[in-house]
DNA sequence: CTGGATCCCTTTCGATACTG
DNA sequence: CAGTATCGAAAGGGATCCAG
């Protein structure tokens, strides 16, 4: 199972800092990216393996998971054949927007320098 | 060696969403805080470590050369006894500043929220 | 379509000891 | 002080097969 967080709980000092709290909550390895598709609102799973084609469907399936039980993303199942499950920001996951947005912003801006000096 | 980004390179497709890229540059597991202790100024390898007792001395070092080796910080020797070595954000470190600061708000806002709701 | 379960290799990471 | 080197444990992650 997931460790419980990076330390908070047993570490007695309680002046962990701010940003080592929030990248507990986000830092996993896909769980930016993910957060991101799901601002313009809810998803579905098999369109996040379009989105982004480097996620394996395993990896997909666990960030899901953890990002749920965090509280983050809002899982609803529609009981019909074929199943259909739809992911969406809770509003707590809201909260988070302005942090994902400036990612993206500076993500843009970038990119795009270092694909011309390219390597 | 630190393999090469999470595809970009192999993978054809351009369109690897701006997010993706960032999280590339900063999410390493320490990097986030790594940063943000380093916007107040200049910062010694064992301020981080009293700092941030959680992270290992190999951790630190292998998690600042990244930054190192991506721009992101300046790494200053005084060749002096005994050695005197300082971190601080490099002009293009600074372009992240603005991420970093929103994870700090976030994570000062919950981390109450979570410790008063405790478990 | 949306996953769960298993196998197994790779990478990460912590602990410890050593160095200029 | 600021690291490097090495080792073993743990976690990450891909491939494949199966199921409601």
């Amino acid at each position: 199972m997931r460790d419980r967080r990076s330390g908070y709980g047993e570490c007695p000092n309680e002046e962990g800092c701010p940003v080592e709290y929030t990248l507990d909550v986000i830092g996993g390895k896909w769980k930016g990216v993910l957060l991101y598709h799901m601002i313009e609102g809810p998803i579905r799973f098999n369109e996040f393996r379009r989105i982004c084609p480097t996620i394996t469907q395993r990896m997909l399936t666990l960030q899901l998971r953890e990002l749920e039980e965090d509280g983050i993303v809002n899982r609803e199942v529609y009981p019909q054949v074929p199943p259909k499950v739809e992911y969406s920001l809770s509003e707590f996951g809201s909260t988070l927007v302005p942090i994902i947005l400036e990612m993206k912003t500076w993500g843009e801006k970038h990119k795009k320098l270092s694909s011309i000096a390219a390597r």
